[in-house]
DNA sequence: CTGAAAGCGCTTACAG
DNA sequence: CTGAAAGCGCTTACAG
């Protein structure tokens, strides 16, 4: 079943159908309306790769990501999912690694040869200038998600980390916390400025500072968590919550904190970052922050949709604002207990 | 750069190119060379829209799965990924739900529309018989992942997971338990019937036997586990280790028994499948089983390509084992401890 | 508001 | 072993 078929029950020319398929505006209504029906009932699908190739562009969305949160990437496929079903666009996913080197050309090529329509991009690599030069000079239209603003409106998805972390911090001080440790990711994700500049603010609105001995560099994984935790449990006088830039490395403070003894909550408060699946099933479940990934892939689609040659543009940046997610991994601190 | 380019530079006509690129045997070497040195020079990427609309069939593999454990479906992707990379082929997801009731004709439209290359199912969908009769119907190759032989060899990937089960049954045999229950997945999954026939098999090995009163069917779900947990660890005398169908009910497991007071491995030994990013962050260490998922994924890519066209076709089904990873939830039971 | 012609970048079927 | 013609299912650019 092809245009051509259409094209004859429908007693039209080829085009009248085209016109039909992309909503031209210059169509009768009447005649529309006739040629929709028999498209229905006929079940034609127009051909995404003939159409692809006569437009000069596919019908593809590539997800680019080097995030080895799995749970992360299968909820912003599943938002970008949502907004392309019933669209004609598919997804194609893409992890990549940055340290490859051939990390840009490849994904180049991938873009180049799929004619991709456009592409989604997550942290880290969102936040790759040489990245999205590239893409600005092949002219592959994109949407970001990052916890800063890192380019014009309509192709930005924001995520306030730095609220989350905030929130994260005052609940800490809050249950009368006074020393308090935070490991964030590598400096070199601006999710981990963001979070570590959360924290700072969060502590400074109720008064409290984050000293710097206090403060430790992770690299956003389960090891990392236990060695800074190593670190930061052997001050004096130790902290009484720490707050890790994930949970994965809140995962690793725990560890840490059972193997010297410790009991969470009673001698440590812990608190995490992406409510991932183990968040709710460690003992004790862990207090963490979360960023509703699935609607961020969806609002991320909709501004790559909307830069399409016939759509309306999106002018605004879209904000999302994490939320707190209380479990027993936190209490008050054991002498204010007293 | 297209096709034609390329013959104008290389002074032949673009049907020898089209050979070149599609490793047509009827072609001098020299001229095959001499193509390839220019392709190479220019950069040419054949565009696959073009060539799947002469073709009839596009070059996307789609990716077809309801199943909920992100790493798994991550892993099973990467595994895809690692066979198609440089094949011309790219990876579309299509996650979907058995529940839904225009479950197999959206598939249908899905694989027709694109008019994909072919499907790869893991379970559940790898079972569901009437998507496979649908695929057999409109001629889309498939390859199957399951815990027992389906189909054709040519389009098995058979995880032997009942094995894997038997190994993990005997390790808690040997261990010195003799009052072990069995939580498995839900009896409609053929990975859950598999292993608990493996629970049974391991056991008979050592001369022991699956009290059915010790056994309970989960759903795969941390909340199933907490719940078959509570049953069977009210059961007098108590199991003293209990084998989850699955790491997501090993962890509720775990949760049941600490609410009980009881210390792990101390009073229950627990062990879960999947070996899942949570089974060695929580405490403690999950002892689990592993099956190779990402090179699960790679063979099914590759006995789906194996069945293109110029292709020579796979004959021989692939069984894959796995493999039980010791961690701390096991030890010996109290009583023959003391 | 609708249509006939040419073209997107490839391949198949047929020649030679 | 290589090539000229026709076609895959659409769209663009031009008519009317």
């Amino acid at each position: 079943m092809t245009i051509n078929d259409v094209a004859r029950l429908a007693k039209v020319s080829k085009k009248t159908i085209s016109r039909v398929i992309n909503n031209s505006p210059l169509l009768k209504q009447e005649t529309r309306d006739r040629v929709l029906a028999i498209i229905e009932e006929v079940g034609y699908q127009p051909d995404p790769q003939a159409r692809g190739l006569a437009f000069g562009s596919s019908f593809l969305i590539g997800l680019i990501y080097d995030n080895p949160n799995a749970q992360y990437v299968i909820d912003m496929q599943q938002g970008i999912l949502d907004v392309i079903r019933g669209s004609g666009y598919e997804l194609v996913v893409h992890p990549c690694s940055r340290q490859h080197p051939n990390f840009l050309s490849d994904i180049r090529k991938f873009v180049e040869r799929q004619r991709l329509f456009g592409v989604v991009l997550p942290p880290r690599v969102s936040e790759d200038e040489a990245l999205i030069e590239m893409f600005e000079a092949i002219g592959c239209p994109y949407s970001r998600i990052a916890a800063v603003s890192l380019d014009l409106p309509g192709r930005m998805v924001v995520t306030h980390d730095r609220q989350g972390a905030a929130e994260a911090a005052r609940h800490l001080a809050d249950l009368g916390h006074r020393v308090i440790g935070h490991i964030s990711g590598p400096a070199s994700f601006r999710s981990a400025l963001e979070r570590h500049q959360g924290v700072i603010e969060g502590l400074a609105s109720r008064g409290l500072a984050l000293d710097p001995r206090y403060y430790a560099e992770g690299g956003y994984t389960f090891e990392s968590g236990i060695l800074a935790a190593q670190t930061l449990l052997a001050l004096d006088p130790r902290p009484t919550a720490i707050f890790a830039g994930n949970d994965e490395m809140a995962a690793g403070v725990i560890r840490a904190a059972r193997e010297m003894g410790l009991d969470i909550p009673r001698d440590l408060s812990v608190i995490g970052f992406d409510d991932s699946p183990m968040a709710g099933k460690v003992w004790p479940p862990l207090t963490t922050v979360r960023l509703p990934i699935r609607e961020m892939g969806a609002i991320a689609a909709r501004k790559l949709l909307a830069q399409a040659p016939g759509a309306v543009p999106e002018q605004r940046e879209t904000l999302v604002e994490p939320s707190l997610v209380v479990r027993r991994s936190t209490a008050a601190p054991l002498l204010s207990r007293v």
